[in-house]
DNA sequence: ACTATTTCGACAACCATGTTGTCCATTGTA
DNA sequence: TACAATGGACAACATGGTTGTCGAAATAGT
């Protein structure tokens, strides 16, 4: 008879593995010229992606208002990550795109991503963590990026 | 040849793994009396424990200032979970020791912290779960409740 | 015993991020 | 043409974390 661990740390472990994974990446991150990023940007890159979005719409792509997601726009803005134009169609629409400098973080991310990817199949085995992310996968909403996060944890 | 997933799915399956389950304890804790618990006061209780703390060690054993810990038992404090002491063997700590409401919200936590571990379980099935737990355990550190994680998630 | 250092708790100022509410310009529709 | 819906901006507010400072109390050192 395998004593079971107490529920409480399926979650904390899961908030723990997100918590590593980020950290390396936002380590190495650094290392290749891209410091001052806070751990949700390079989420809100991955989610702008290439086309760029609005505000509007990005808030809803992650689950927050329009306004919060506006300011994390700001600061992407401001730290040379995004750059907003106009849509000649609608001048409501302020349309947000990556700069080149934000294109080469999303890139970077992503090539970091796998990378660390990588290293939990190598310490896993690729089956096992095929199976985790399988069964994570099950567990979890589609929309991959209906985080909530930021509001949700802090509250408000 | 099997296409690997992208590489940041694993990250965000981790944490929407974790926000799934803290959602759905939160939802069960506010039917059964506990409504207005913010996700992270269930893991403070928790790291708290039955013999109570200070502030100060509360604030190392998570990770975060004594001034935030301060703050967060403050507001545990205004909801009546936690009560603060007085140590009088040494007059600058004040003990913070759960309430019988906050003991019973964190009994009722356990309780269904592992009814929740139990649908993965027969959702999953058991070697899996158990599995996914080892695999966690593998690569997070030891120390289960250096969540760090308001601090680290929104920036400050 | 007296002093210096450490520790605890509190307060203040500040920052980041979220929320709601309001308002205006623009677009689309009845 | 009038009206509703949408996008963006601004303001006010709450939460939660940080650093810095300070006084009171305990501890270590001379």
């Amino acid at each position: 008879m395998s004593s079971e661990p107490p529920g409480f740390e399926l979650p904390l472990r899961l908030l723990l593995g997100f918590r590593v994974l980020i950290d390396d990446l936002h380590a190495e991150l650094a290392r290749q010229g891209h410091a001052g990023l806070r751990p949700m940007h390079g989420f809100v890159l991955q989610a702008i992606g290439p086309h760029g979005t609005t505000a509007a719409e990005l808030g809803r792509r992650l689950g927050i208002s329009k306004q919060a997601a506006g300011k994390t726009v700001d600061a992407l803005e401001r730290l040379g990550y995004l750059a907003r134009g106009s849509d000649p169609r609608d001048a409501r629409r302020k349309v947000v795109r990556l700069t080149p400098r934000g294109a080469d973080c999303l890139e970077r991310s992503a090539r970091i991503f796998d990378d660390l990817r990588g290293r939990w199949a190598d310490a896993l085995g690729a089956e096992r963590l095929t199976a985790l992310e399988e069964d994570l996968r099950r567990m979890t909403p589609s929309n991959l990026f209906q985080l909530d996060v930021p509001g949700w944890f802090g509250g408000g």
